[in-house]
DNA sequence: AAGCAACTTGTAAGCGCTTACAACCCATGA
DNA sequence: TCATGGGTTGTAAGCGCTTACAAGTTGCTT
């Protein structure tokens, strides 16, 4: 373990400058009370020297890394890349780090990698939704550790957030569904155990369809994992039915995607003979044929304020408990009117 | 700066199971020399107190902080959101975690993230591609870090890598096009200044665009970030000219992606009057319509084979020096004969 | 001119762990 | 019986920085 290339140290720093090694670290902290002079003297040793402080002593003394943890199911779901994009470049800014795990979808793996997130010292812990094993927030809540989740933002007095309602714009849609006079509606849902914004979104197909005075009958509910092959899939399934739905509710636009590219191979053609719609509105679905009626999630900015605010948080702030933001529909031309025929 | 909940510290432990500091330590760090017996006394003190060592600590005495870097131009774009993915989840089983840094293919920037992930005390640095500024090798070197580029795979006894050849299946692409009687081709590629891979991709495109005699003039060739936006730009660029291409190359999936959305709104049918091919193989690609022609480029398993190989590393092993992946061609129904007239 | 407050700077005690080294134990063979 | 050696455990010195506290300085006020 020979890493001994004999670095310069702040003391180094301190000698050669002249000074404490407590006025060098007050200059690298850009700490009050330190005279022009000094600051010059110091930071002219530290040009000279090239010296580097280093992060592991600076954490021990400190109590803090400099790099927050996020936990998200997957990586592989390129809204969550863009989220995690977003937060990175803005945490950059703010003169942090970010470290990352995942845990598809499973809350075991979650509470595991949250553990030895907390154990590495983050300064602060980045959550999605609020589906958590009860030990997550006993865990963060003892270790005073700041956090906050997000994407999702039901009022929940447990967790401060920042994210979108996602039962409203799933609503909205299936409104707009009916309103086209549809009224054999299907979806196609991610499991909704562990994700709560799956379940919202399902709750709000649901919530529209009852309010129409019908129901979203078993048969009509397709549980899958998100993936375009799963979401083509489902389309067989459902188009395979007795009576086959109209139109189709998909949990997120991975899914729409295979449905999209499945009614394309069966000749069936959108929206004339089968209405679609997505949740997400990644870059594609602008582009598909037909353009994809969706929701527009705000992963860019969600990224951005999480960041603002755990960093303020870290710093000793204690931000809003909830930061609603904007998740409008998107109404493109995968949905339209119901068959004549229906 | 109240994170002062008294917690429970190794010496507590030691203390509780009546050993030393240093045979706690040898416990939790799984060393030799252990007996069974004091194993198990100090595990059950362990549990006993609930301890959680601190990875601050730990690093700082120790000299390896349990986590390695990883610096990627975006996650905006889902193929490196692949790599990252499979990435983290392969270090977590090693026990090792993931510091991420993103720089928008701007070199400063690269060089820049990295100090900064060298200062926190990466225990190793994954780069993407061999185009860096020569501080990012000499200062690698000097901290004697553990480092692998990725991505890219060029034979260059400067960098050791786990990647693919981004020349050949390029090569291929345009040979596949040529055989199929194209002569008009066009290029829509990524700022090649500091991404090699772009580079390579477009020297593949024209060694085999030379070896069969012909030439790529400058106007059949199109610069544009990625994007499908961008795509569809370029598409409109090379059909506005005089004499259209009949078949475009495109650096990547996305850029195609755009190219096969804005023909379709032009009417231009795909593959009968117009050639399209990627380079990636996102999932997307095989439900486009048409299907995509493009290379499938095996993110996942460079995510696997570099977290295997830089934990080996980081062991003290010397791994082979340059990894090659197979990145093969997919030939799909975007690519067709030249039209007739042509 | 003395007294005081406000600002600068230095001293030194940690932060919680790892690990070189020394000490010890005990079985073995001479 | 005693030296030998290998395995096990303890002692204590760091790892490189931050920061509470003390000490020193300066410039006002009275």
């Amino acid at each position: 373990m020979s890493k001994q290339i004999s670095r310069t140290l702040l003391q180094d720093v301190a000698l050669e400058a002249g000074v404490s090694t407590a006025s060098v670290s007050r200059v690298l902290n850009r700490a009050p009370h330190v005279s022009e002079r000094l600051r010059r003297r110091v930071e002219a040793a530290i040009d000279q020297l090239g010296y580097v402080p280093d992060g592991t002593a600076r954490a021990l003394a400190s109590r803090r890394i400099g790099a927050i943890g996020a936990l998200v199911p997957t990586l592989d779901n390129p809204i969550f890349g863009a989220m995690i994009d977003s937060l990175e470049q803005r945490l950059k800014r703010h003169d942090c780090r970010l470290l990352i795990a995942t845990y598809r979808y499973d809350l075991d793996d979650e509470l595991q990698a949250l553990r030895t997130l907390v154990q590495q010292g983050v300064d602060g812990v980045v959550l999605i939704g609020h589906d958590h094993r009860p030990a997550v927030k006993t865990l963060l809540e003892r270790r005073h550790l700041p956090f906050l989740t997000s994407w999702h933002a039901k009022d929940d007095p447990k967790w401060p957030c920042i994210g979108f309602d996602n039962t409203a714009p799933a609503r909205q849609l299936a409104q707009h569904l009916l309103m086209l006079g549809h009224h054999r509606l299907a979806v196609i849902t991610a499991p909704t155990d562990g994700n709560d914004r799956a379940r919202a979104r399902l709750e709000g197909f649901r919530q529209a369809i009852a309010a129409a005075g019908r129901d979203l009958p078993p048969e009509y509910t397709v549980t899958v994992n998100y993936g375009i092959a799963e979401g083509a899939q489902a389309f067989e399934t459902l188009m395979g039915l007795e009576e086959p739905p109209t139109a189709i509710l998909c949990g997120n636009d991975t899914l729409a995607f295979g449905v999209l590219l499945a009614a394309q191979r069966a000749g069936v053609s959108i929206p004339q003979e089968l209405s679609v719609t997505g949740f997400d509105d990644l870059p594609q679905a602008r582009f598909m044929s037909p353009p994809l009626t969706t929701v527009a999630v705000p992963a860019n900015e969600i990224g951005r304020q999480v960041a603002d605010t755990l960093i303020a948080s870290i710093g000793g702030d204690t931000p809003p408990h909830r930061r609603l933001l904007e998740a409008p529909l998107v109404l493109r031309q995968s949905t339209g009117p119901v068959p004549a025929a229906d």
